[in-house]
DNA sequence: ATGTGC
């Protein structure tokens, strides 16, 4: 019998897979899922997910978001807890891409402003953000500034010129994380990462520029400075190949040490080692400096998006408004207290293509927002819409305080580019403005291939986990 | 995701 058989409905979003249901599963695997999207649910994914459910000093259960889909080991959409003293840190279970997120940038502007010229103003957006695989910016780090970009994150943007000081207090742990240490990465990933700062990459990266369509709940709305037809603009980008280095790197370190530390494993994708081996803390570090090379990526491409928006229109900073909503991971694994049982317990939680989406009043949560709770950027596909919710009390309870992080893919690249080359790339794409340097990734990207975003969010909305606040929709997309 | 892959 299959494992999607074995699922247990406990909810209208909820369905679970009992502990030892697969041999050695220690916890159960909770799925948050609508009936339309466990339409969608893939027999491997929640094989991935029950199969960390048997590593080494798992907490509580295996979450998965209704994004969900078969990632590397570990499915994209899971979230994993190990204990700091005798758990596991996963490499596969944060993903290739280390600190994958979203940024968020608020402006003065209206609709009006900028929709009657978004064609031209995305090809000027093109000539200025570097996007595509292997492209290169215009930043060259030598080994001792690629140092300091790996220590101070975002900072190091700041004070290099990309943005203003007040922007780090609104970016997850401030856009730098304490325990990177850029010994840890290789020479590899230096030479990768030495010209790949402020480039957006490719895949389902891109730079957006958007107008806020509808609002949700007005009243924190407002207290995110947020209003029908106003402009946003959104990055999505990671740490490009300074960040896959690093993944690759240490998946080789903990398939080589499986043995010494007797751990077996139900697959080889999901290598890993004991958080407070030598080897699992060498990964954690250089995992870390990954994250803060990806803060100061996101820091770098929307100061400079809105950088050439504002001298697109010719207006001075004032007038174009420029204001850091928020930026998070959602690829990472971070040291957090959650309540296990009846205790706080400090965990590894592992957030693969999966938002924080902490709670109000949680003192990670920058005091602006301190009342609305933590912003949670949903992405979606080029078409449709990106969704801003913020994290809710239930999260913590249900996902160690973890929400979705986008649409989910619905159909193969191959497949996609199949669709593209029967109907054409006009009549797929009508009505939306893409700009890129080949039409390779727009024709992989179609909003056809992914899941209704909305539905995704819909499911987070109504699990408690975070509040629906506002729909933004597309004006002009940059693709990789 | 990725100096993209059988």
């Amino acid at each position: 019998m299959g494992l999607k058989e074995q699922l247990v409905r406990k909810g209208d979003y909820v369905w679970e897979l009992p502990k030892n249901t697969v041999n050695g599963q220690k916890v159960p695997v909770i799925i948050y899922l609508s009936d339309a999207l466990f339409e969608l649910l893939e027999e491997d994914a929640i094989k991935q997910a029950a199969n960390a459910a048997t590593l080494r000093g798992v907490q509580k259960a295996i979450y998965v978001m209704p994004d969900v889909h078969v990632g590397y080991g570990f499915p994209v959409g899971g979230v994993m807890a190990t204990d700091t003293e005798t758990g596991i840190i996963s490499p596969g279970s944060v993903g290739y891409d280390i600190n994958c997120g979203v940024r968020l940038i608020a402006t003065n502007l209206q609709s009006k402003d900028v929709a009657p010229k978004i064609k031209e103003l995305m090809q000027e957006v093109l000539k200025n953000v570097p996007a595509g695989v292997g492209s290169t910016g215009d930043i060259r780090l030598s080994p001792s500034s690629m140092e300091e970009v790996l220590v101070k994150g975002a900072k190091w943007a700041v004070e290099h010129g990309y943005g203003l000081e007040e922007d780090l207090e609104h970016i997850e742990s401030f856009g730098s994380l304490p325990n990177a240490d850029p010994s840890k990465a290789s020479h590899e990933a230096y030479e990768r990462g030495s010209d790949e700062l402020g480039t957006v990459g490719s895949g389902n990266h891109f730079v957006e520029v958007q107008m806020v369509e509808e609002i949700y709940d007005e009243e924190i709305a407002q207290k995110l400075g947020l209003h029908e037809g106003q402009v946003t603009i959104m990055v999505h980008s990671g740490s490009r190949g300074f960040g896959h280095q690093v993944c690759t790197d240490y998946l080789k370190v903990a398939v080589r040490v499986l043995p010494k530390y007797g751990i077996e494993l139900p697959d080889p994708q999901l290598a890993c080692m004991p958080f407070l081996s030598n080897e699992g803390q060498d990964y954690f570090k250089a995992m870390c400096a990954a994250a803060n090379y990806a803060f100061a990526n996101r820091q770098i491409l929307g100061f400079k998006t809105a950088n050439t928006v504002r001298r697109f229109l010719g207006l001075s900073w004032e007038e174009f408004g420029y204001r850091l909503i928020y930026d998070h991971a959602h690829n990472i694994a971070k040291i957090e207290e959650h309540r296990v049982g009846s205790k706080l317990k400090k965990v590894v939680v592992h957030r693969k293509g999966a938002t924080r989406a902490f709670p109000p009043y949680n003192p990670e949560v920058p005091p602006a927002y301190r009342e609305v709770g933590q912003p949670v950027i949903i992405p979606g596909d080029m078409g449709r819409a990106s969704y801003l919710l913020v994290g809710q009390p239930d999260s913590m309870e249900k996902s160690f305080g973890t929400a979705c992080h986008g649409a989910g893919r619905v159909m193969s690249r191959r497949a996609a580019k199949r669709l593209v080359k029967e109907q054409g790339l006009e009549r797929v794409i009508a009505g939306l403005t893409v700009v890129a340097r080949g039409k390779g990734t727009i024709m992989e990207e179609i909003p056809q291939a992914y899941k209704d975003v909305s539905e995704v969010v819909r499911v987070i909305h109504e699990l408690g986990i975070a509040k629906m606040v506002a729909r933004l929709k597309p004006l002009g997309t940059l693709k990789g």
